[in-house]
DNA sequence: TTGTAAGCGTTATCAG
DNA sequence: CTGATAACGCTTACAA
């Protein structure tokens, strides 16, 4: 592990000569300045990260925290933000679990991306207090420190509602996803908006957390229920595949009996017979955007919070009722 | 952000004696480490990381390189490897970019885990003879401060070879992947031996890349020539989801006229209709593996390159040749 | 153009 | 039990 004094020494200069040799700067002749980039490319020398993030008091890293690596979620939306961040000169790191949550107040990173439940809102207001830069997908929080950059739940949970009202459903399941989640109070309240408007609709919420289990749970229990024809908007799609895995196994037939729409449009809905419908939105967008908002934070320039504009995929899951006289 | 400076200042001790206090030292009274770690607190004092790495010269912090974040394949392995890591008190990040491969050699990790084609052996053998510590998922490399953990890709292939003769098949398509990719040489070197050991079977290579693009290009040559029942092994699932995907806009029958095996067993491949045969293995157990020969190897523990077993799991995609008298 | 030296925030050795 | 002080490796005024 060289360092700039080995060189320094063997190149019969001092250590501040070599630093500005190897930084370019003008202050050096070119002769020594190659002489000392030769010595130091022989010896295999690479700076010490820690020596100089301690002086330059960042570390051009940025964090992204995950609550959980699995589900094939995260692939487009950690390629928009690596692709901002690069650009930039900054490296993306990705981060999951409670412990390395450290690595922000410690200031191994220079500012956080969270779509991580595991954060509490008070913590990262703590940390912004503190003069940490962070940006939030999974929440709304107003602080100085922090910018946002959310999906249009809103529009996307109507989109949904008025399609399947259109289709002609009167009876709606919504699977909801983790207690407390920014993005399934959202849709919620969106849907309930929705069937306020439409009194003639029959509305049961299912609890559910987000995950395929808790869609096959939900799957069994509209199972038993069932009574004829009905519409479920899962508020995710991964929580619509647990279901539909499930409804694989009896002889309810999705898209005729049971009525599915998701939310996120992740890519194993296309591969579902009938087609998932869903709500679909540029994830690489919304990565790219997240990216921007944190650079921006940490640069001081002032932003206001963007939204993520979000579409309506139709699939043969969500399917017309047969109009009955 | 408050410093032990800060710290010292306020409680009237000197420095080291904060660090002491701070670090649950014995060398301090309890009355005052109590009153310093109090004065702490109110500070919201958090260690500079980069201070601490540059004095204890390491990090605490493991780095896992990707190649890409896309693909549902990453989620349990990731799980497996954050488990192994963080019981030893190491964090985990992730990585995937040229650019990012810097963090080993600048010491802002203890060690990596490789699985990741961006890094030319060349490269990794060069960190490791500047003794930095690798764990390789993807290839084969022979150095002291190199581990591997494998797939046992040899068996693997065999299986799907075997369970595929044994269905019948004689015309054979295989569909490699990435050129140069360990994994893929190493099954394509067990289907020729299988198929050395069967003189009356037709066997075709596709060269393929391991995306599902090069699946539906190979889908399509193979229904170009189709002329009769033949069995295709996908070197990974992604690509065989790829034909499966591109079967399903033509009128040839998975399982029946075009038999398809995979390897990985990937979340998507058990929503296929029908069920997709491939090859599985715990990813789980393969992370935990990696990062135990990772800690191992910090710690300078020597281990033997390990491998993990593998299974075949059937699937009605691959059928039975029906027997022609 | 090059060298000296201070300082970034910790830890740890050695005196007191 | 506590306090100076050096050291980790680098950057950067300031001096020569």
């Amino acid at each position: 592990m060289a360092n700039i004094k080995d060189i320094a020494k063997l190149a019969g200069v001092s250590i501040s000569t070599v630093s500005y040799a190897l930084n370019g700067s003008s202050k050096v002749t070119a002769v020594t300045a190659a002489r000392i980039k030769a010595i130091a490319k022989e010896l295999h020398y690479v700076p010490n990260a820690a020596a100089r993030n301690l002086k330059r008091q960042e570390t051009k890293i940025i964090g992204v925290f995950l609550t959980n690596f699995s589900g094939s979620f995260y692939g487009d939306l950690l390629q928009g933000i690596k692709e901002g961040l690069n650009q930039s000169g900054y490296d993306l790191i990705v981060c999951s679990s409670k412990q390395s949550h450290r690595l922000l107040p410690q200031r191994m990173i220079d500012g956080a991306i969270i779509l991580d439940e595991t954060f509490s809102s008070e913590e990262l207001l703590e940390y912004a207090n503190q003069g940490h830069k962070v940006v939030v997908m999974d929440r709304d929080l107003d602080h100085k420190n922090i910018n946002q950059v959310h999906l249009d739940n809103k529009a996307g949970a109507t989109l949904a509602m008025e399609h399947l009202i259109e289709l002609g459903h009167r009876k709606l399941y919504v699977v909801t996803g983790t207690i407390g989640s920014f993005d399934s109070r959202q849709r919620i309240q969106a849907v309930k908006q929705t069937v306020g408007r439409n009194p003639d609709m029959q509305y049961i919420e299912i609890a559910g957390d987000f995950t395929k289990s808790a869609g096959v749970l939900a799957g069994k229990q509209i199972t038993q229920e069932y009574s004829g024809p009905a519409a479920v908007f899962c508020l995710n799609d991964e929580m619509a595949i647990g279901i539909y895995e499930y409804l694989l196994t009896t002889n309810i037939r999705i898209g005729v009996d049971i009525h599915l729409i998701g939310f996120d449009n992740i890519e194993v809905a296309q591969y579902t017979q009938p087609r998932l419908a869903t709500i679909d939105y540029s994830k690489r967008k919304w990565g790219v955007l997240a990216s921007e908002q944190l650079l921006k934070l940490i640069a001081g320039i002032e932003v206001e919070p963007e939204h993520i504009y979000v579409t309506l995929i139709k699939g043969k899951s969500m399917g017309a009722v047969p109009i009955i006289n």
